[in-house]
DNA sequence: ACTATAGTTCATAAAAACGGAACAAACGAA
DNA sequence: TTCGTTTGTTCCGTTTTTATGAACTATAGT
């Protein structure tokens, strides 16, 4: 089967995380990515609180995620167990990803509820 | 003529702003607009250091950028001069644009020049 | 009124995203 | 091995978004 490829750190641009983390789907797998001990799957997201997400469509938000260099995916069995690479851009990227996902939080907080 | 109509501070989204700053034209314009101490006009931007860019694509961005909540736009005569509205955006969200645009320049300084 | 300049809008083409259907990979059970 | 099941990817047609030249609008100066 394909070995799933990630980028190196320093191939990792501003520009597609920015693009990632510009949809609101790919913002709520991160978070939850980020806030689970253990890793999550694809399918763990195909219903969302707040709609349904074809898997086809799932699948592209894992690869545009993967492929910012924001999280790795590594085959367990049948499925992908999907953890952040945070802490490895943290280095390069600084406070970037946690001002990203602090000000999407401010803003639910703001009026759009939670 | 049409008065340009700019988003209150409450309908700005972190979606749009990223999506606005996801692009690398925009992000060289308000770079620009906010180090300039004098307004900038659409026109000044037309032949960037590394491309040019047709004055109706220009636009576009300008309007991206204002849609976005990002910078103002006044007549001033003929031309439109673009003001950043970054100070106004700080109350509701913190080192947001300041975390991206270091961001951007921390990848600049890495290997792609300036 | 005429000309020049700054931007916008329109029309169309190119690119990207969406999503259903078919496909492929890994596993367990017979 | 061969089914059957589960997970995820790929293919492909449709929809949406973006890019850009051409035409147009607005403002100012002469």
């Amino acid at each position: 089967m394909k070995p799933l490829q990630h980028p190196a750190i320093e191939d990792v641009t501003v520009e597609g995380i920015l693009h990632a983390l510009s949809d609101p789907v790919r913002v709520q797998i991160l978070k939850e990515i980020m806030r689970s001990s253990a890793p999550k799957t694809c399918s763990d997201f195909l219903n969302l609180p707040d709609r349904v997400v074809p898997k086809s469509t799932m699948s592209q938000h894992f690869r545009v995620l993967r492929e910012a260099g924001l999280i790795r995916s590594e085959r367990k069995g049948v499925e992908l167990h999907n953890t952040p690479r945070c802490e490895e851009l943290k280095p390069r990227f600084g406070q970037l990803i946690g001002a990203i996902l602090a000000a999407y939080a401010g803003e639910y907080a703001k009026g759009k509820g939670d």
